[in-house]
RNA sequence: GGCCCCAUCGUCUAUCGGUUAGGACAUCAGGUUUUCAUCCUGAAAAGAGGGGUCCGACUCCCCUUGGGGCUACCA
């Protein structure tokens, strides 16, 4: 490569950041760091009825959790409000107006757009009847064929409405290479007088993008599969223009796992928002879209974002759609949760205790959280959690003595006397060791030791259950070191009452 | 309907003409273990179909089928 690249992710602020943004963002953000590129950030803002007011500030937030960072265009400043960076501003479309106005009259004064005066209902007519006829639907031409240029421009000044369209050639195709799914081929009888200019105004995306795109010197657009069908398009204006055109590479899309269909807002939580909420990690959702649609040809799975950048290559983004298979992520969310040291984690969790204990209040439960003791139920329930917000499902019994049913806390065929005898040799190892040697390694010898090498489930899991009142749970050893010496004695004994 | 893209285990994928078609998630079985989880072992699991090309096709070409996308004065 001769010139460093340029590369720049394009959101429209019509609402949350969907995931498969997300990873478009992030192949585009690899790149630039892969090839030690520009990296920036445009706002298409060209469709006023769609703009949604915080949907910007949601695209940076979530940007930001993700670790992708962008040297140029549009940011947030440290006040929250949007600011612009970079020679080549402004980066948003709706303050870009009178450029796109002056490069869409340039090419009507070539005669490659032409005004068009058709109404919305003619064009809705004329689409019904091409379908009917089974035919491409397309405009025909008819302002293009009507008027000549000064009549055209006679309407105008009459302050008649209008909207500006690219004249594609009747005849030839075009071509390009795509630089993830290769030689691009299409037939250009098959594409549409496309509009350039809105009769509000704005430009279409068409024109918006392939401007910015060459003033902006992009020198390459990574973007969803969904661009591929007017991608042709594009490259018929930048050579109306005279430009270069950028090189292309579209990506295959990210799909439901059960309709199959491109994953969108009706298959439920997909705006990173959502993820993040739901207690996945940054680490692992950068790691999982990573891969949906892109592999390094090793076996590694495993990436930070240093190691991706090190060996993202377009080249190796894959031509067929992927699904999104939540359990992949599920297991890779806590792969990095595990990762973590407890502090962090703990941090991270508090959040989600806050519901759980504040549900705990309410029944009266003992809900203090201290730094110490959240840190010690994060390191016992690490291991089996997927995801943050597990840290609140089924830990109640770190605040509130458990109720169950008695009959659990046999083990196996124990009798009433074993069971009572069993609860009552914990209850005496309990007394007996001071509190100051209440530590987790401390707890586990002294119980070890105690119970039957042949059969420990007859001293342990009567124990556990007194201590959680649960069948399933971390061990007794752990509970007890996290409740403490008073609550675990308080808790067995309460667990010999209810046996008969 | 028209145009375009795509096609290996259930899922994400490796294979750039010659492999016992490899890995990971999930599943199942075993081990560790008081339970769950973690961890370790192992098993089952795939080239959509039909034609070519070639000494030889998962791999290259064509057709069929299937899936997806686009078909707006939305991006």
């Amino acid at each position: 490569m001769n010139q460093k690249p340029r590369v720049r992710f394009a959101p429209s602020p019509t609402g949350y950041m969907h995931i498969g943004n997300l990873r478009t963002a992030l192949y585009v953000y690899l790149y630039a760091k892969k090839y030690d590129g520009t990296f920036y950030i445009r706002v298409e803002d060209t469709d006023q009825k769609r703009i949604v007011s915080d949907a910007l500030k949601k695209v940076f937030e979530s940007l930001e959790w993700a670790g992708i960072k962008h040297d140029e265009g549009v940011f947030l400043d440290e006040s929250g409000n949007i600011a612009e960076k970079g020679e080549y501003g402004p980066y948003i479309q709706s303050k870009r107006l009178e450029i796109y106005q002056k490069y869409v009259h340039q090419l009507v004064k070539e005669g490659k757009a032409y005004y068009c005066f058709c109404t919305p209902e003619r064009l809705d007519t004329l689409r019904s009847v091409q379908e009917k006829a089974k035919l491409a639907p397309a405009y025909d031409k008819l302002c293009l064929k009507t008027y000549s240029r000064e009549e055209a421009e006679k309407k105008v000044e009459a302050g008649e409405k209008y909207v500006i369209r690219f004249d594609v050639p009747e005849t030839g195709e075009t071509e390009f290479e795509d630089a993830v799914r290769g030689k691009m081929k299409f037939v250009n009888k098959n594409l549409d007088d496309f509009v350039l200019l809105k009769s509000d105004g704005y430009p279409t995306y068409h024109l918006a993008h392939v401007v910015d795109d060459h003033l902006m010197k992009t020198t390459l657009v990574i973007r969803g599969e969904e661009w591929l069908p007017s991608a042709p398009k594009h490259i018929l204006l930048f050579q109306a223009f005279g430009w270069e055109p950028p090189q292309y590479g579209h990506l295959s899309a990210i799909l439901n796992k059960d309709t199959k269909k491109k994953l969108s807002k009706r298959d439920g939580d997909v705006s990173v928002e959502d993820f993040k909420n739901k207690g996945y990690l940054p680490e692992a959702v950068v790691n999982f879209i990573s891969l949906l649609g892109w592999n390094p040809k090793t076996e590694q799975e495993i990436f930070s974002l240093d190691e991706l950048a090190q060996q993202f290559d377009v080249a190796k983004l894959n031509k067929a759609g992927a699904i999104f298979d939540l359990e992949k992520l599920d297991w890779m969310n806590g792969l990095y949760i595990r990762e973590k040291n407890i502090k962090d984690l703990a941090d991270l969790c508090r959040p989600y205790f806050g519901i759980a204990s504040s549900a705990i209040r309410r029944k009266g439960g003992n809900t203090e959280l201290t730094d110490k003791y959240l840190e010690k139920i994060v390191s016992v329930e690490r291991e089996r959690m997927k995801k943050l917000s597990d840290i609140a499902e089924n830990t109640e019994f770190y605040f509130d003595a458990p109720n169950y049913d008695g009959k659990i806390l046999k083990w196996k065929n124990m009798s009433d006397d074993d069971l009572k005898n069993s609860l009552n040799k914990s209850l005496d190892i309990f007394s007996r060791i001071e509190e100051k040697n209440w530590e987790l390694e401390n707890l586990k010898n002294r119980l070890m030791e105690a119970a039957d090498s042949k059969n420990r489930g007859e001293l342990l899991w009567p124990l556990r259950v007194a201590l959680t009142g649960k069948e399933k749970s971390p061990s007794p050893f752990e509970v007890t070191w996290v409740i403490g010496k008073t609550e675990s004695i308080k808790r067995i004994k309460k667990s010999i009452q209810k046996i008969k």
